[in-house]
DNA sequence: CTGGTTGCAAAAGTTTTGCAACGAG
DNA sequence: CTCGTTGCAAAACTTTTGCAACCAG
């Protein structure tokens, strides 16, 4: 097993996604680390994501079309993304929860080791727009 | 509006989906029409693989990672995939369904329009390799 | 004819990787 | 010193698109 080494870039990039709500992509983290670093190659921000993903620090989301996504909230949760503006925002529900929960549990031998769930549909924000 | 017309090439690409349960990529779809249209263009099958999801006769799923994969059960549902050897399957279970039901209904404003999950786990012929 | 569709190829977008230099332990 | 990490660039991979020829209606 490789033993890990501290590196700058790879604490600034855990830092930054923590400090964050959204779900950047790797180029939006790349553009944001460039302020800090700016010689950081694309290459290093990709291969500390997929680490900080390995260890479980960060969660990759592939799920929304497009480049995926990034998020610092690692506990199991669900998204919803906005079909009419493309945002990605968390979604917090005690029942959503509680729902999924009872479905991962309903899978024979314990055969769940994870899950992800997503809606999709029209923010607010694009609602309130819509009625102008 | 633009008026559909017909296409040998769109119909197999549909009919080739239709009888397969597993959730073929694009370029797979591609590999097995040039069998039957020895100069058919991946981008036609990506164009055609498009317009039947936005047709809603098919589902395009970007959920894991990779090239996107293509699914001609239309009806929502659920997908286990495995995190072993990369199977897609899907996932039949009332339970489920009506949890997810529920969750979409547990929104205000009836914003959801669309809803997917997945499930990542080992799958029982991973699991039966393993105990060897 | 008209305009949607195709094959081809180029381009765009996203992610991975080989390599030599660098740096943490 | 050792070996994980970095910057850079090239390559791999996935998807979209411009265009002239083609074909369904």
């Amino acid at each position: 097993m490789a033993t890990l080494k501290y590196s700058r870039q790879r604490e600034s990039i855990k830092e930054f996604l923590t400090g964050r709500t959204d779900h950047p992509t790797a180029d939006f983290v790349y553009e944001n680390m460039k302020q800090i670093y700016p010689n950081i190659s694309l290459g290093t921000v990709y291969r500390n994501l997929s680490l900080l993903a390995d260890l479980g620090e960060i969660q990759k989301l592939s799920s929304f079309g497009g480049a995926d996504r990034f998020d610092a909230r690692t506990v199991p949760h669900c998204h919803f993304m906005c079909t009419r503006c493309g945002r990605v925002m968390d979604v917090f529900s005690e029942h959503i929860d509680k729902s999924l929960e009872s479905i991962a549990a309903d899978f024979k031998d314990g055969q769940i080791s994870d899950y992800k769930a997503r809606f999709f549909g029209i923010c607010k924000e694009c609602l309130k727009e819509e009625s102008h």
